[in-house]
DNA sequence: GTAAAAACATGCAAGATGTATGTAAGGTAT
DNA sequence: ATACCTTACATACATCTTGCATGTTTTTAC
């Protein structure tokens, strides 16, 4: 048996494993510890590589944050799609996407990384730009064929200001709060704007 | 003329004019820099006073930002109730205290410091137990007025999902978003939800 | 096989936080 | 008025953290 010889590996391989590597440690990490009390040294011996490597993949430590909040919003992003992909009817859509935002958000520390940290580390502008693609379209042209008397900005505001009730609810639900009791708001308040005349 | 005699101040004097120095030092940086990139040698520096001071009197950094939160807090909820303090009818008070909510928002830093930074730094549980007062308890006995055939559970998640939507509307006012319209966008939400059936 | 480039490793300099310890000012008892 | 105590503040330090600059190894191109 040959000394341990380390197979032979493409750039692009090697760089995408000790990047994900570095993702999945510092996701860790920062759900844990949040990101300000998570140390470069703490993620690295974490994901057995150096802080060389770390500062060769990115940009600084909020760069790394970002990386981590980018592959939870695609998750949060590409489960809803999946979930919605096969509903016809647009206001069944919503109801199934909302309900597929509500179980992807129950994986442990998405809520702390997108809703918690995400403002702080990268600014509102930036957090928001990462979640925009969840369920936001669906309920922008739910509220948009609903509300056609409505104007555009009206809309976007409404499907805004819903948005942020919809991760309201995902936030109480991860600090405890009643799952059913905040479905079923969400549902009520959705469910009356729709109907406004 | 005497040679500068320090005036004789008494110690409960002389503790709140350094906390009231150190506070109001430390809200500047915090709503120009962020409560991460700003040091407490600057603080105290802009304070005029030295971090054993600062240290007297506050745990940690971010104890001294909790006490920056707190009057942040403080002021807008006094600002919402002497504006609906003579206010009798209940639906005329939402619509004022709304008002007021929005008025109290322009003031320049509130957004980032109660919206983007405390969260992160506090916790969600400590920042909204912050913002508890602003507002909320006129908003929720109009909920509870409008709706009498809902549970109190329901009432209180309706509550915190409106106040998600009021505080994101803030936000994106804060952010170039056009005011009349994210105002009337709200004033059309609560109203939809108080003439539900 | 050699040169270039990409990926990683190491060492260092600057700065930050919190604490431990020292000093001064204010209050109180006699 | 003096001695003593307590609160308020000041200074010094030990520890850690970040980001960069500079070295080394692994792939790739020719």
């Amino acid at each position: 048996m040959p000394p341990e010889k380390p197979a032979r590996r493409s750039q692009a391989n090697r760089r995408a494993e000790t990047r994900a590597k570095l993702v999945e440690a510092a996701r860790e990490l920062f759900v844990n510890s949040g990101f300000a009390d998570t140390a470069t040294p703490d993620i690295v011996r974490r994901a057995s590589v150096t802080r060389g490597a770390l500062y060769h993949h990115f940009k600084d430590k909020a760069d790394l944050f970002r990386a981590v909040a980018e592959e939870e919003a695609k998750a949060i992003s590409h489960h809803i799609d999946q979930e919605t992909r096969n509903v016809a009817d647009p206001e069944q859509a919503l109801v199934t996407g909302s309900n597929a935002f509500f179980e992807a958000m129950l994986v442990p520390g998405r809520v702390r990384l997108l809703m918690e940290e995400a403002p702080a580390v990268l600014g509102h502008s930036t957090a928001v730009a990462l979640t925009r693609a969840n369920g936001t379209e669906e309920l922008r042209e739910g509220l948009s064929r609903a509300l056609p008397e409505h104007s555009p900005k009206r809309i976007d505001a409404l499907t805004n200001l819903l948005s942020a009730a919809f991760d309201r609810a995902a936030l109480e639900i991860a600090y405890g709060g009643d799952p059913n009791v905040y479905k079923e708001a969400m549902n009520y308040l959705v469910g009356e704007v729709l109907n406004g005349k």
